[in-house]
DNA sequence: AAAACCCGACCGATCGGTCGGTAGGAGGAG
DNA sequence: CTCCTCCTACCGACCGATCGGTCGGGTTTT
């Protein structure tokens, strides 16, 4: 797990997170992942850090905003970290392999962080910080959807439906975490790297081969 | 949404369930599947059905025998009636697209207890149930491995990792939930149709084509 | 001394779950 | 027919525990 600070959102925050926030934000990450927000009590995220709940509270105003600059940050950065890995010279195949193999990069550097964002996402009464997040990920699956289109232009791919494509691959991706093990004997990229040749040459047997 | 009551999983019941049981379950299935299990309260489900609190545990002894006849059943009834579809005599790719398509329709037809049973799958603290139910989720993994190696035996497929092959396939159906909205245009079947299009052929364009 | 950090104790609200008791239909006895 | 009993479904009120969040005051750092 790289450094969290690195994608926190912190929004109206004054100046960068303090250790204590980033231990706070850290245990709460993985505690989130594991049983949930609302499994998870601001009890147990203090216990966890070693402090009082009242500490706690002295740093973050409440739990809500323990659990914004995660889901935030997460959202906004994997499609920003995505985007720069793309290079954009390539053909769209080595396109969609990038795409692939950074977004699993991405998972397995901030996994908790990514189960997180994932499973909050549609159970999130806020509505507020919903739009913003939604905004971000439209951005990512257009990113997606222009590799897949570029690939059609160019006759490298032959789909008939862009965006179930986008969804097929997405699907294939944002289900790692499932079943991902990170002491399993292949990194995740290389999951993402398999996961591309099958998505580009399909299962089926060509007759040339 | 067929009727609830052909897939519920009700273990030590004397009988079939009533009419009160099934509203309770019908209604806390929708409310789980949208707010998550900790965020829906035993009033909640009570209210929603237009009955005391008292009265819902008159039925039920505890929550927790309220998710589990929905989280078991959903697993046990989505491996046996795809089981059931798939077409013992035909090749490979036929029982691909069955195996698919079925996946779909089920969805379809019990989309709030698919959603609950795959959310609830990893943030459940019940370990005791949790071994039946990742046998049924095993065998049904089994399943989707097995058309996969008749495939590649017979020379309709080539996948060099089965295991990983089909953790694609399943990634692609199982993220249907997050995206798929019954009121739009494609039945979940076409669409399992058209990821069976994808994943046999490829998203590459072929030589020959 | 000021500011940042930390804590024990407490708050009202809500949680899952229990209690004693009621309404009403079924059924047997007189 | 009436009377009594039993049983199922139902409810208002309540329980201890825990929830998110607050408060006044203590300690450490600058």
């Amino acid at each position: 797990m790289k450094n969290l600070a690195d994608i926190l959102d912190l929004e109206g925050a004054a100046g960068p997170p303090t250790e204590r926030m980033l231990q706070i934000l850290t245990e709460a990450c993985r505690l989130f992942a594991t049983r949930g927000f609302d499994g998870v009590s601001v009890r147990d995220i203090a216990q966890e850090c070693g402090i009082s709940k009242a500490t706690l509270y002295h740093h973050f105003p409440d739990k809500d905003a323990i659990l914004r600059p995660l889901v935030m940050g997460i959202t906004r950065s994997l499609h920003q970290r995505v985007l720069g890995a793309i290079p954009s010279g390539a053909d769209p195949a080595e396109k969609l392999r990038a795409f692939l193999t950074e977004s699993a990069r991405f998972f397995e550097d901030y996994r908790w962080a990514f189960i997180v964002s994932s499973t909050v996402f549609w159970t999130d009464p806020q509505a507020r910080q919903r739009r913003q997040r939604i905004e971000w990920r439209d951005r990512h699956e257009a990113l997606l959807r222009g590799i897949l289109e570029e690939g059609v232009r160019s006759g490298a791919f032959r789909i008939a439906d862009i965006g179930m494509a986008g969804r097929l691959v997405l699907g294939a991706l944002n289900w790692m975490p499932k079943w991902y093990d990170p002491k399993g004997p292949l990194p995740a990229s290389a999951i993402a790297e398999q996961f591309h040749g099958m998505l580009v040459a399909g299962l089926g047997a060509k007759p040339g081969g």
